[in-house]
DNA sequence: TTGAAGTATAAACCATACTTCATACTTTAT
DNA sequence: ATAAAGTATGAAGTATGGTTTATACTTCAA
């Protein structure tokens, strides 16, 4: 048997890149400049084998999920950092982090505000074009 | 009776791009920036002056308001400029900017679910980080 | 066993959305 | 009358968030 079937027995909820991008629908090399960023870490098991190949798991793609739908919103990538920092680092307290998670879900429900807005005013022009005025 | 005053008299209600910017809260160069884009036009008034200044009236205040609110929410420049596009311009026909804005709106209909998504994530991270599982 | 596909790393390049700099003219305040 | 403030324009520079290119090693399938 081979290292590699030996480690994907042990390791089979981990994921190489390539399965990883697949999984998640975003390109390897934004992976890469994601995981350079520090908003995730994969694991490389020099112990059982020798080529450096990174494992990710179940918590990266939970991750990833959350940064693009952070991004789809608007969010950059230094905030999306903080928020997944705060959830899962070690340097903040208890309070801190909670503190964190809820000014960022305060800065969503503005959002959600800004949004609701945009659309009334879209929706006001699509009577101003139904009313010829422009 | 300077031009200037007598100017200002007939267009009380149009800003120079100092006031504009006051107004608005939307740095000078970002203003022009954004006209040079073509999101909007100031009128030169070369007739009564010669100074080559550009004016800017309530429509342009209101499409400033707009593109910080579209902006904060993620949309681009160039989506932005799509939907003043169709909202103001002649090149498409009633339907096709009924179109272009409804579309729109599907998307923030589509961005306001994402970001309930994301609240939803956050608050399981306040429970996470109360429960110290991370 | 060998060629195709996958992985790692670094560096250069790119698009978007500004910001800064430089130059020159106009208006306004004193 | 003149200095300070405002305006116009063009070009270069910057930050963010990638993408592309190049090189080299590893694994896998036939």
């Amino acid at each position: 048997m081979k290292y590699g079937l030996y480690f994907k027995k042990i390791y089979n909820s981990m994921l190489l890149i390539n399965q990883l991008s697949k999984r998640t629908n975003i390109p390897i090399h934004t992976i890469r400049y994601y995981e350079r960023y520090g908003l995730f870490e994969g694991r490389k098991e020099t112990s059982v084998k020798s080529n450096n190949y990174s494992w990710y798991d179940e918590n990266v793609v939970e991750k990833l999920e959350l940064i693009k739908e952070a991004k789809e919103v608007g969010f950059s990538l230094s905030e999306i950092k903080e928020l997944i920092d705060a959830w899962h680092g070690n340097r903040l307290t208890v309070d801190q982090k909670k503190a964190v998670l809820s000014n960022k879900i305060k800065e969503i429900e503005d959002k959600i505000q800004h949004l609701k807005e945009v659309k009334k005013l879209l929706q006001q022009g699509i009577e101003d074009v139904e009313a010829l005025l422009c």
